[in-house]
DNA sequence: TTGACTTTTCGAACACGTTCCGAAAGTAGC
DNA sequence: GCTACTTTCGGAACGTGTTCGAAAAGTCAA
């Protein structure tokens, strides 16, 4: 392929594969058949390289995968962040859950405080956003890092689930619907029953986020002494 | 092994295997060598029969770990549950964690609506306790459900996050610093710096809770008219 | 030109979860 | 006793992510 002959000083065989070239055929595979169906053989075979060889430009697949969630990270248009820190956080937030939704395999990625951790400089702007409206808001940098944390894991929560219902649904039963609890033992399910389904199939993440972040604040319009609120 | 000559009216080649036999080897080789260690190959080694014909007893390696989820959750001791609605919340909600803290892939068989949908009726009082506390504050059906589904996805986010990174952690490199973010793009992270990392080590589980549930449940001091809260 | 060194490439192999299909071992009806 | 039928058992095989080790292909110093 690329036959390049001597790239200044370079020693060593030199590459006919490039990373760039495997994150723009993984994409293609990804935009063609879906992400389920990148496999690394298929992958090395889209490109016309061994297997194996796709190890000396990546370390693994969940690195392939951070790589491309990066660079979709990185195309996402930064909305219009608000002047007001709680809407702020608000907005950040979401985008940082349809970010993830867009792509469910990424919260499976990504890890704890892998966000901050795993993922690159262009997309700690949501990061930035949240933990600036919290310091604005009057957090200690303690406390805005906790409505950070807190923020995350309901959204990576949400966005797992979710994906993982999904899947399950895609794959054969649609859901378990209960209709065998006993009143006596449970008495509020019972009652509920098979409507659980329905309501349980509603998305409650904007009204939930919006929740959240009132109560991690909350405590600004009152107690100053409580522990996880600031303000 | 067990030679029951004539099990009743019971066609068909007689099964040396059990289910139950199949779910006590399962506990004994993650009693030894941990969850990561137990594999379908392993197990009917153990047990001493052809790896296939597990299958003949389990649907696939989620169905034997749901089974044994199941089986675990049932050895819990069930917290005396406070009369308070809202304390009566926190305490499912912190038994739920608990359970799925100690056996981490718990939360990634977990899916959604997984608990209500996966898990058989002894699990169910921690789902109850929380439906009927909501309930009891003053929630309709729906919004107890709503209620229930945003402590889940809370609590599961928690878990998955704090299970990765300890997986992480184990595998080496114990955390990334970030002490490269750029002041100007992300001021307010950048001021914060290496010290994340150690904010992020805090356990803000309980703490969070007791947020979010209040938040849940707080409209009922104030506006009736909101649409996630009750009250 | 030769030999040392470095980097890339890739076939072979491993353990994993899972499926296919044939063999084994019992009962039921004749 | 013989023929169905039914259920359990398990070897072979597939596709997966990943590792090992050897071969290939270049640069650099002598």
């Amino acid at each position: 392929m690329s036959r390049a002959p001597a790239p200044h000083g370079r020693t060593g065989r030199p590459p006919l594969t490039s990373r760039a070239q495997i994150l723009v055929a993984a994409r293609r595979l990804i935009d063609q058949d879906g992400w389920e169906k990148l496999t690394i053989r298929r992958l090395a075979a889209e490109i016309g390289i061994g297997t194996t060889t796709l190890y000396h430009h990546i370390r693994n697949k969940d690195d392939l995968l951070l790589l491309l969630l990066n660079h979709h990270i990185e195309q996402i248009e930064r909305p219009q962040l608000p002047g007001d820190p709680r809407e702020r956080i608000v907005t950040a937030a979401t985008a940082m859950h349809d970010a993830l939704t867009a792509w469910p395999w990424a919260a499976e990625v990504l890890s704890a405080d892998g966000f901050v951790g795993l993922l690159d400089e262009s997309a700690m702007w949501m990061v930035e956003a949240i933990v600036a409206g919290a310091g604005d808001h009057g957090c200690t940098h303690e406390q805005s890092v906790d409505v950070f944390r807190n923020i995350w894991y309901y959204t990576v929560g949400e966005v797992l689930v979710r994906a993982h219902s999904a899947r399950r649904r895609d794959e054969g039963r649609p859901f378990a619907y209960r209709d065998d609890l006993d009143p006596s033992h449970v008495p509020h399910l019972a009652a509920i029953g098979v409507r659980w389904a329905a309501l349980a199939a509603r998305d409650i993440y904007p009204e939930g986020l919006r929740t959240f972040v009132d109560g991690l604040l909350a405590q600004a319009d009152g107690g100053e002494r409580t522990e996880v609120g600031c303000g």
